[in-house]
DNA sequence: CTGTTAGCGCTTTCAA
DNA sequence: TTGAAAGCGCTAACAG
C-alpha cells in the first residue's frame, strides 16, 4: 500500500468544516498525487519548481493540479516555513478612538504605503486598532509589528517585545533590544519652517499643537521653544485637546486672536487646510498679507485653496519604505541592520507663506 | 522514555531561524510540558481551560508556562483548526493607483470600520492593493475576502471565487454562488437628494460623477436620468475622468458654468467639500442663494465650512458592520444566511441646500 | 529521477 | 485524572 486510503489510527476527522469555500472539501496535495499516480514529493517539487524531475512528469503533475483546482494550503506552508510573512500594523496615538486614525491623511498615507512596501517584499499587513490589546493579536502569527507613533512609554511596545515580536517604530524605541526605528527629524523640520516664516517677514509665529505624547509632538514643542529662545521671540503655543477639524479650527482662531496679533502660524495639529484658511478669514486676516501660514499636512487639498497652503510633509511614503526595508533586513538579512533611520521632512512652499 | 529528547529519524532541523524574536528559539508546548513534568496534552488542556484536570496541576502548568514566557504558535493552531481567521480586503476601483484608496474619506472609513468589526468577531483584516493579483494573496490563508466597490465584471471577484474563497462585496455579485453582498440603495439615495434640492427650489440640478464602472456610480447615473425624465428636467451631467481634488473642482466649475446656469449641484465624485464651495465662489455664485449644493461625502470638514455642506453619507460604518455580520454568519452560521443586505443612504441636510 | 518518511507545533481522541 | 499517539497539509532529507 503506497498511500493510505484511510487516516488509520484513531485521530479526529478532517477539521475545517464551513470555513472552506463553496463546494466540497478542498483539494490537497495528496489528492493531486493520487490522481496523477505520483507521490506527494514529486507533485510538490513539480509545482514549486524544485528537485530534478523529467519535464514530462513535471508537466503531468502541473496539469493534474490545474485540472483539479489545487491550491496549496497556506497555513501548512507557513508552519513548515516557520514564519507567516504577516506583519501587524498598529498606531499608538488615538487609543481613545481606536479606528479613527485613517481619517488622518498622514496615517492614511502611512498605512497604505506600508502595506504596499510590505507586500512588495512578500509580507502582508494586518490592521490592528490603535492601542490594541494582547487578545486582539495573540492568535495571529505575526513575524513583526509596526507601531506607528507610539505614545510615551507605550505599553504596546512593551507587550510586543515581551511576546518576542520584533517591533518597528519611531525613534522613541531606540536602544530597546528587538526594536528598530524610522523617524523624521522634527528639530530640523521645525527650525526650517520657522526660519522660512521669519524670512518671509513673520516675527510672531504661533504654534498650534495637539496635546499628545507622541515623540514627534514632544520634539516639535521642544524645538519651537528652543527656536524662540534663540531668536528672542515670544512663545505662542495653543494646545488642541482633541483631534478633528472642529477643535483644530477653533484652536487656530484662538491662536490668531492673541494680542498682539501673530503674523505667522505654524499648524502642527492636523486639520483640513481650507478650514485653517477659513479660520483666518473669519478673523478678517489676509493670508499671507496679515499672517503667513504653514501646516503640517499630507492633505492634497492644500494645493487647491486660494491661496494654496504651504505644507510640511512628514513623508509618510518614505517612512514606510525605509521601515519595511529595515524590517526585511532585520528579519531576513545577514545582520548588520542599522538600528534606525532618520529622514528629513519636506517643506512644500506655496502662496500662503 | 516518555518524551523524545532528540527529534529522532533524519528530518531537517527546526526552521524559522531569524524570524523568531530577539533571543534564542521560541518556547514550545513540549518545552513547558517537560519543565513542568507533565505531558503536552495536560499543559494544552490546562492552558485552554479544557479537559478535566486537578486545580493543582492546572495551576502548575499555567505557572510554568507564564514563567517560561510560553506563547502558543498561532500557525500550528490554525493548521489544526482548519482556518486562519484571516480576511482579505481589497477594493476594485483605483486599480490604476492601487494604494490611493485610503485618501478617500469613504474608503478610509469603510476600511477601518471593516477591520474593527472583523476583529470584534475574531477575524483579522489583511490589506491588499486595489485590483490585487493572485500572486499577492495566493500565499495567504484567507478564509474569505471583502471586495469593496468592484468594477463591472471585476476579475478580482472571478479569481477569488475560482480559488474557492468566499467573496463579500456589493450587489453586483448577487446570484454568484459563493458570493454575498451588502449595498446601499443608490436609486433611493439619488431620488432623495434630487427631491430635497427640488423642494428647496432647484429646478436645474447638475450631476458631477466620476467616470467609473462601479455599481454605485452606474446606478446613480441611471437614477439621475430616470428622475430627470420623470420631472421633465434637463440632464446636466459632468463626468470626472480622474479622481482627486483638482479634477473634481475643475469639473464642478465646468458644471456650474453651463448656460443657463444650474441652480442645484449634486457632487457624487469625491472632493473636499470646502473646495467645492470655493469653486462656486470663484464663479461668483452664492451658496445656497444661487446654487444649492449636496455632496456625496464622508469628509468631516463638510460640517465646518461656511455655509456647512449638505452631505449624502453612504454609511460606510454600517456597511462594514452588516458585511462582517453576513460574513460571520456565512462562515460559521447554521445556514440560512441571506444572500445580501440593502441599506439606505443618509442625507445630512446643512445650510448649503 | 522518484518515493518513503519524518516532522513543523498544536489539539484531540482514546487508553490507562 | 493524566498521557501517548495520531495527524492537520506541506516540504525536505535521504533511500532506492
Amino acid at each position: 500500500m503506497t498511500t493510505r486510503e484511510q487516516p488509520g489510527g484513531h485521530a479526529g476527522k478532517r477539521p475545517g468544516g464551513p470555513a472552506t469555500g463553496a463546494a466540497g472539501p478542498r483539494v490537497r496535495l495528496v489528492d493531486v498525487a493520487r490522481e496523477a499516480g505520483l507521490s506527494k514529493t514529486t507533485v510538490s517539487a513539480a509545482l514549486n519548481g524544485t528537485g530534478r524531475l523529467s519535464p514530462a512528469v513535471r508537466e503531468r503533475a502541473r496539469e493534474t493540479a490545474r485540472r483539479m483546482g489545487y491550491r496549496p494550503n497556506a497555513t501548512a506552508r507557513q508552519l513548515r516555513a516557520g514564519r507567516a510573512r504577516l506583519i501587524g500594523y498598529v498606531v499608538g496615538e488615538f487609543a481613545g478612538e481606536p479606528w479613527t486614525y485613517l481619517d488622518s491623511p498622514y496615517f492614511a498615507r502611512l498605512t497604505s504605503a506600508t502595506a504596499a512596501a510590505a507586500l512588495r517584499h512578500g509580507y502582508a499587513l494586518v490592521m490592528l486598532p490603535a492601542g490594541s490589546l494582547q487578545r486582539e493579536w495573540a492568535e495571529l502569527p505575526l513575524d513583526a509589528v509596526i507601531v506607528a507613533d507610539p505614545v510615551e512609554d507605550d505599553p504596546l511596545v512593551e507587550d510586543f517585545l515581551a511576546a518576542r515580536i520584533p517591533v518597528f517604530s519611531d525613534a522613541s524605541v531606540a536602544d530597546r533590544p528587538g526594536a528598530h526605528w524610522v523617524d523624521v527629524d522634527a528639530d530640523a523640520a521645525v527650525r526650517g519652517s520657522l526660519d522660512h516664516l521669519r524670512e518671509r517677514g513673520s516675527r510672531r509665529t504661533a504654534l498650534v499643537l495637539p496635546d499628545s505624547t507622541t515623540r514627534f509632538h514632544r520634539e516639535v514643542l521642544a524645538a519651537y521653544r528652543d527656536w524662540c529662545a534663540g531668536h528672542g521671540a515670544e512663545e505662542l503655543v495653543t494646545l488642541v485637546p482633541e483631534i478633528g477639524n472642529g477643535p483644530v479650527a477653533g484652536a487656530v482662531e484662538r491662536a490668531l486672536g492673541a494680542e498682539p496679533r501673530p503674523d505667522g502660524l505654524f499648524v502642527v495639529a492636523e486639520a483640513s487646510p481650507p478650514l485653517v484658511l477659513d479660520a483666518a478669514r473669519r478673523l478678517g486676516l489676509a493670508v499671507p498679507g496679515d499672517v503667513r501660514v504653514v501646516c503640517v499636512s499630507e492633505d492634497s487639498s492644500a494645493a487647491y485653496t486660494d491661496p494654496p497652503v504651504t505644507t510640511l510633509s512628514l513623508r509618510p511614503a518614505d517612512i514606510a519604505e525605509e521601515g519595511i526595508a529595515l524590517l526585511v533586513s532585520a528579519l531576513e538579512g545577514e545582520g548588520g541592520t542599522p538600528p534606525g533611520v532618520l529622514l528629513s521632512a519636506d517643506l512644500q512652499v506655496r502662496a500662503s507663506s
